[in-house]
DNA sequence: TATGCTTCGTGTACTTTCTACACTAAGCAG
DNA sequence: CTGCTTAGTGTAGAAAGTACACGAAGCATA
């Protein structure tokens, strides 16, 4: 391997931005770090990458690891690799971003010690500053969603496999933190042909029942 | 740095996708590897970051190198990662794309005794094989160029400060593939608002000149 | 100086998409 | 049976996008 070996060489991890929906507002996992360097702040999980796995495979492991969860989706988002961004050394970090649905997102219980805690995104409260370039990173993060979600289907990831048009525009509602029209928006993704209707309907107990749907993979 | 030091570390590269427009064709600059692996063959420009650059400085640094450009449209890409893309050991490459106007697209004389040279991107001839995985860095970059003009400015940025609309059309007809109508590409460029007209005329000596525009910066 | 050639530059009618907006239907509780 | 709450539906106007043809300007040359 000889020549590669002229060069210093960075470490690279990947950090993660797992989002959800919970108590009606868009969440994000963060762990308490136990160690220095930022001792004691919430962080992005993340880890070094292994010498023998891809990066997306980095970034499913620490899913599985930090969160408990796997097979959701998952994007790559950017790489951020200012010098000084760790005051440990080089750290080159690839950050990805991930959707967990309703339906999974109970957090890995504290079994590896980690404090984990989902927080919600737009709570001014939670604007506390994150360790390393975070918040940078989660900022950046938020506003992929927000132009991925009127651009594409990626919305019915952070939703259980049935759900109902009203909860899938509230979820709209949350990440775009503006109120949508409601029939517009039931014309617009009944166009996009992307979900089927079931014959099924939610009887939450009270009131009309409403119709289920479930997102029409491939 | 102790912690860090548990965790073996990948060799880390920018590669550039360097884009311009000539010959009526959008062309991308290779060059030819003196050395194994893939030696003879033809690749992106690219190389190792260095231990205390960021990773913008280092792909603005390959592009001045390789390219012999400065200050031009450079935007980062993707990271590509997968162990086993190079076979001298584990390479991380973060990529990015370089837009490259007429004005400045002399490649830097062959003074680095490299061997670069301007390939037409859709030339069926040219979709021979390219060192590492490059062929699939060059596709993603493609597909990101033609999604970018299509709702942002960038275009002008492969042409001169001042140009006419109707290089400007042909820009986005070399790019997208495809005929692209005249009166409407008009009205849709001046309607964003971003070029000003300008009082002089080109007179390329023959026919009925055309009017200048520039692009208004910020 | 008239004719032909080539590129520049312009407007309108039609279609599609987006936006705003209000009432009836279904079920439950009392 | 009445009242409350959420589910579900259509239409008219505005805006954006698409298709399309001809006169104007300059040059060449007969």
């Amino acid at each position: 391997m000889g020549s590669l070996d002229k060069f210093p060489r960075p470490s690279v991890t990947v950090d993660l931005v797992i989002f959800t929906i919970a108590d009606d507002a868009l969440k994000v996992l963060l762990i308490r770090r136990g160690a220095e360097p930022y001792k004691d702040c919430w962080a992005l999980p993340g880890g070094f990458v292994e010498i023998d796995e891809s990066l997306e495979d980095a970034a499913a492991r620490e899913l599985q690891e930090e969160a408990g969860v796997t097979s959701v989706y998952l994007e790559q988002l950017y790489t951020f690799g200012d010098p000084g961004r760790d005051p440990r050394g080089r750290v080159i970090s690839v950050s990805y971003f991930a959707l967990v649905d309703a339906d999974r997102q109970r957090i890995r219980a504290a079994t590896d010690a980690i404090d984990a805690r989902w927080f919600s995104v737009f709570d001014p409260e939670n604007s506390r500053k994150l360790a390393f370039d975070h918040k940078k990173i989660l900022d950046y993060a938020v506003w992929r969603l927000r132009n991925k979600i009127e651009w594409t289907t990626v919305g019915y990831e952070l939703l259980p496999r049935k759900f109902t048009l009203s909860e899938l525009q509230r979820v709209y509602e949350i990440i775009l933190q503006k109120p949508v029209d409601k029939r517009n928006f039931r014309k617009k993704v009944l166009a996009q042909g992307k979900i089927r209707e079931l014959s099924e309907t939610r009887k939450d107990g009270a009131h009309r029942p409403a119709r289920l749907y479930s997102f029409r993979k491939k």
